[in-house]
DNA sequence: AAAAAAT
């Protein structure tokens, strides 16, 4: 049984550089697959993101490119990756692990301008990482020749395959040398990927290893019933109530649309969120990701392009808005937490419209999932008393939860407590609680807005000049609670 | 009906 890096077979400087990232021992992937990649085997393996599968080939690789040097245009490994953040993170994994080891690499991922990818490749590079349009679009171009690469990897095969590249990879692979390496992982192994590998790999040694203990033990996980109209109030008041255990959080929604005008809104809101989908242009991506990651932002507002393998190693929370349209992307997406041991928490928003999905996810979880009420108000309707008595009550709640959310700016939290008491209302308030869009909002009788500007020094910024902008930050959400001015009439 | 990825 191999204890340490060394027992692998790894070179020097490899060793050092994964010293100095502070790991000490191989996890089972890594343990089952370095020495059969060192040998030159090809490699099919099932495994998950957290479980250190990306070590698993970026170790041996660098050790393997030790020997020799790349040509122009003619990569001596290339990395196929299905979405450009996962591309990203396995160049930065490269970054670290071979700081000792002179290596050049490319990432070749959309969204970004050709110039700077082609200059590298003419210089020649031994790695590249890649997502199958781009590096096809190079090629095409001519920019790059794939007839002397030694190693191939398809990265996250089943997904590869869900969003439909593998015939952009079988196009990939035609351009490669035969006689080559090549290492499949894949999170799940469904006959279609089975196929493939058959398609792709020659006499592969197959190892699996157990996903990283995520849904079973380490998530804490809930859900609450909601209105589609509620759903965003809930969502802050879920937030608000995590308190300082809220570290920071990833919210998934299940449309593109939703990620931004969710992001707008809480942003409005005071919260301090990031946003991520694949309409985003890359720049952006990167920046909110990292933002996220080094804690600028503590929430991030995502499509299900961050459900799989981004590795954000310390996110406490989970908050599916919406339940995923496939059951498998739910463990995908609450294994964003739990991770390496940590505790984390996931919360689903269900309405009733979700019944038939989350139906479903509660059967492929396979366990209670618990329900929690929001503060005695029921989700739907079973307090017939508190149903008229919302204008009197608005203007306690506001001024506690809405004052706390000014304050929330770098912390989602702290007003747990007043919140906790003051949060419950009628059942209908998300009628005020107006979820439009600021269009809409903007429509709204003018007299509500007027009484509440002078209130607002909140996002101070200088916006409360500017009438346009008044519109769509004065109504919509941050404020909404405060709306009954009209109401009450 | 959705998300991802090439323009």
């Amino acid at each position: 049984m191999t204890e340490t890096f060394a027992d692998l077979g790894l070179g020097e400087g490899i060793l050092r550089a994964v010293a100095d990232a502070g790991y000490t021992k191989p996890t089972p992937i890594q343990q089952k697959a370095i020495p059969y990649v060192l040998m030159g085997r090809d490699i099919l393996g099932c495994a998950q993101t957290g479980t250190g599968k990306t070590a698993s080939f970026t170790l041996p690789m660098i050790d393997i490119l030790a020997q020799g040097r790349a040509r122009a245009r003619m990569p001596r490994t290339v990395i196929l990756e299905p979405t450009r953040e996962l591309a990203a993170q396995v160049a930065e994994n490269f970054d670290t692990y071979g700081k000792y080891n002179k290596l050049t690499m490319a990432l070749l991922i959309g969204g970004v301008s050709f110039n700077e990818q082609e200059k590298l490749l003419d210089r020649g590079v031994d790695v590249l990482i890649a997502t199958p349009g781009r590096l096809l679009d190079h090629c095409e171009r001519g920019k790059v020749m794939l007839t002397d690469t030694k190693v191939l990897v398809i990265d996250e095969a089943d997904r590869m395959l869900d969003m439909g590249f593998i015939p952009d990879v079988e196009r990939i692979v035609g351009l490669m040398p035969v006689i080559r390496q090549t290492l499949m992982f894949s999170a799940t192994m469904p006959p279609e990927i089975k196929k493939l590998a058959d398609k792709f790999l020659m006499n592969p040694k197959e190892m699996a290893v157990d996903p990283p203990s995520s849904t079973a033990d380490t998530v804490e996980q809930a859900f609450v019933s909601v209105s589609s109209r509620s759903k965003r109030k809930t969502l802050r008041d879920l937030i608000d109530r995590e308190g300082d255990a809220l570290k920071n959080a990833l919210i998934f929604c299940n449309r593109k649309r939703e990620v931004a005008d969710l992001f707008t809104s809480l942003q409005k809101a005071g919260y301090p969120v990031g946003a991520l989908h694949g309409d985003m242009d890359q720049y952006k991506r990167m920046e909110w990701l990292e933002k996220f990651r080094n804690g600028d932002v503590t929430i991030l507002i995502c499509s299900d392009v961050a459900a799989r393998g981004l590795d954000i190693s310390t996110v406490s929370h989970v908050f599916n808005v919406d339940v995923p349209n496939n059951s498998e992307d739910y463990v995908h997406r609450i294994g964003r937490t739990g991770r390496a041991g940590r505790l984390g928490k996931s919360i689903t928003l269900v309405t009733k419209e979700d019944d038939k999905l989350w139906a479903a996810v509660k059967k492929m979880v396979g366990k209670d999932i618990p329900e929690i009420k929001m503060d005695g108000s029921a989700p739907s309707s079973e307090d017939p008393a508190e149903t008229e008595e919302r204008s009197p009550r608005r203007p306690s709640r506001s001024r506690s939860s809405r004052g706390a959310d000014k304050s929330s700016k770098s912390a989602p939290s702290k007003k747990a407590a007043d919140t906790e008491e003051t949060v419950q209302q009628s059942p209908d308030r998300d009628v005020s609680e107006s979820e439009t869009p600021n269009k809409e909002a903007s429509n709204k009788p003018d007299r509500s807005r007027g009484k509440k500007e002078p209130r607002k020094p909140r996002r101070g910024r200088g916006e409360h000049h500017d009438i346009g902008e008044l519109d769509e930050m004065t109504v919509p959400f941050g404020q909404s609670d405060q709306l009954p001015a009209f109401l009450r009439r």
